[in-house]
DNA sequence: GACTAATACATAAATCTTTTATGTATATTT
DNA sequence: AAATATACATAAAAGATTTATGTATTAGTC
């Protein structure tokens, strides 16, 4: 079988958002540090999150009213924390049910073997 | 269950260069306009490959001697026919592969109910 | 005590992919 | 005749992410 140790940068592409949206949905509430160790730790080191792609996203959430922020101080350090709102968890399902159920076509699409019943629940 | 009929746009990003060189591995030799519909298909219009976004990244694979072409009159109409090459395929295999074992990273991030065993192979 | 790595945030330029828009032309169906 | 499908192609714009850079605190190591 396949290993590699980390995924090219390219086939990480458009998956950050429902990643965050994931984890904020089972941890209620994290912070962008955390989400990046959180991630390198469930995926043991294959997908790390680059800080430059993480920000700006949690920041466009924030304006979208998907999250909203509180900031602790731990010591002299600041830390901000993200939740969900109501309406960010629905958002949150939606997206990660659409992302579930793109994986599977596409895994329909490159391991036919391993999806034989797809299409067949209507 | 969700349902949807197309999925969002950032959601295929990446995507498209495993599917065109599975589509190749599966068929030996395919021209464009064949590899859309050949996906819309197979996804039944969940996934619609894009001119723009295709005809680029096939001649994109042919510089990098992913794929070779010939061409063939249809009447007044010209098509042109891509396959792998050697180095292509083995190329194509590494990218499917990678793809896959990354589905199942993903899978276990969104899912982990249905990812149980992840991990536990090494 | 000084240095390094880890923690924690942030932004901006450059890169890369894809969409959207546009163009050309033939073949088929209504 | 007109609309749709087939079949290629490119170019500008949009969008996401990388790479690079910056600031500052805390913890661990030599």
């Amino acid at each position: 079988m396949y290993i590699c140790l980390m995924y090219s940068k390219e086939i990480i592409k458009g998956t950050l958002k429902p990643i965050i949206l994931k984890l904020l949905q089972e941890h209620n509430r994290m912070y962008g540090y955390e989400i990046t160790q959180k991630v390198k730790e469930l995926t043991k080191d294959k997908i790390q999150i680059t800080e430059g792609a993480l920000y700006p996203l949690l920041h466009k959430l924030e304006a979208e009213g998907i999250v909203t922020t509180e900031k602790e101080s731990i010591g002299k350090r600041v830390r901000k924390y993200y939740k969900l709102t109501e309406t960010g968890n629905s958002k949150a399902a939606e997206l990660i049910d659409e992302f579930i159920d793109f994986m599977a076509t596409m895994k329909h699409i490159l391991d036919p073997n391993l999806s034989p019943g797809y299409g067949t629940a209507q």
